[in-house]
DNA sequence: TTTCCTTGGTGACTAAATCACAGATCAGCG
DNA sequence: CGCTGATCTGTGATTTAGTCACCAAGGAAA
């Protein structure tokens, strides 16, 4: 019996029929509304989430309120971070938040237990997950310590646009992405719109200029 | 046939002799000065390392020369982004140094597998080492993105001082420790100094008023 | 001693963050 | 429709951090 979204993890391909069985037998598909906190501190974290469907965004708050998006989770990836919430004692303070409604196969932490001990196919699956959840980190701390906010606005905007250029998000969403204060995002902004490369409404950027923002992205 | 350096990882007590046996037999203990690269973008990555003395500092650089350290190793723990390494597609920039003498036990990457396969208690210590470097990652991010440089300067002087409060260190070494400029660390530490809670000489800070530091460093 | 290299000091400037507002726009509602 | 409150954006002033361009002191080695 094997359940019908296995096909959408590649690295699950070579789970032996039984491992598909047993993963049929205790994984639940679930549905999350966008905006549900699918880990938090505090929240118990007792699922192992893979992703078939939507984004789960992952970011960081300060006490002092800042928050910094740290990566997304996408449709067939894993959400390793909710489990690692488990193992660790530090309390830590990122959270997850799913952006988009998500479908989502939730695996019980005994399943997945069992599944790891059991197939060595699951074990690279996870394993590669927390590889790129650490690349991820790695790269944040890289953009944040060493890198301009008008090149990673640049870049932000160019990743997160839509095939026609627009973008939905305020300026304080932007921010949220960047680690910085609404105001900076602002003010670079309207510097990017006088120089003719995008136009500017409430929540809303509409690129103008992709060549022009490249220069900027690429650290010209 | 358990080797003598199994206590110093209390997570591995429970192995069982064929465990134990296994890791024997394919494990090594080897010796490294002060100094080593033990991984880096670029070179293979195929043991895992367990340390039992000395410790590892892990940094990142950036494209444009400067540096910032991410965590230390230390004897008890596992180094387990040098396994990370290899299963990340995307090169990443961070390095491990030894900055001690270090004395650690290289497991090869398929015995590392095997006990992956074979030993629960083995996934739980694998596992509860890539919880502490995330937590430690999301630390880093959360300094570098909403603190300022005063208070991670004084947490960073109180948490490496020797019990005389004594610190062997250049200001650029400080300022790598912080992912931040030498001047910047050049201008705090004199204002430290005009305050009376350290004296500063070449390659040398001597904390003199503890309380001071802590102030700041705990955000006052 | 002279030379070279490392370390630290400093002024001038640019970039980013913070603070304190004010104006604009929008959604809901009487 | 016209208020009202909430959200979003703009902007000046100030502080903090980072960059650039040097120079000088200290130590090591030739």
């Amino acid at each position: 019996m094997s359940p019908d979204w296995i096909p959408r993890f590649p690295e699950l391909a070579q789970l032996t029929p039984a491992e598909r069985k047993l993963i049929a037998e205790r994984a639940q598909v679930v549905s999350l509304p966008a905006g549900t906190t699918v880990f938090a501190p505090g929240l118990p974290a007792d699922n192992f989430l893979l992703l078939l469907d939507g984004t789960v965004r992952v970011q960081q708050v300060s006490a002092s309120g800042r928050e910094i998006v740290l990566y997304r989770v996408t449709g067939g990836e894993s959400c390793i971070m909710t489990t690692a919430c488990l193992l660790s004692q530090d309390t830590y303070n990122a959270e997850g938040i799913t952006e988009t409604p998500v479908q989502a196969v939730a695996v019980p932490k005994a399943a997945f237990d069992e599944l790891m001990a059991r197939s060595a196919a699951f074990r690279r699956f996870v394993f590669s997950d927390y590889s790129s959840r650490i690349t991820d980190l790695l790269h944040v701390v890289e953009e944040v310590a060493f890198e301009r906010i008008d090149k990673r606005l640049a870049q932000k905007l160019l990743e997160r646009a839509d095939a026609a250029g627009g973008l939905s998000a305020t300026h304080q969403d932007l921010a949220v992405e960047l680690g910085t204060a609404r105001e900076v995002i602002s003010r670079h902004l309207k510097e990017f719109q006088r120089r003719g490369w995008l136009e500017l409404n409430r929540g809303q950027v509409q690129l103008a200029d992709r060549a022009g923002l490249e220069r900027i992205a690429t650290g010209a």
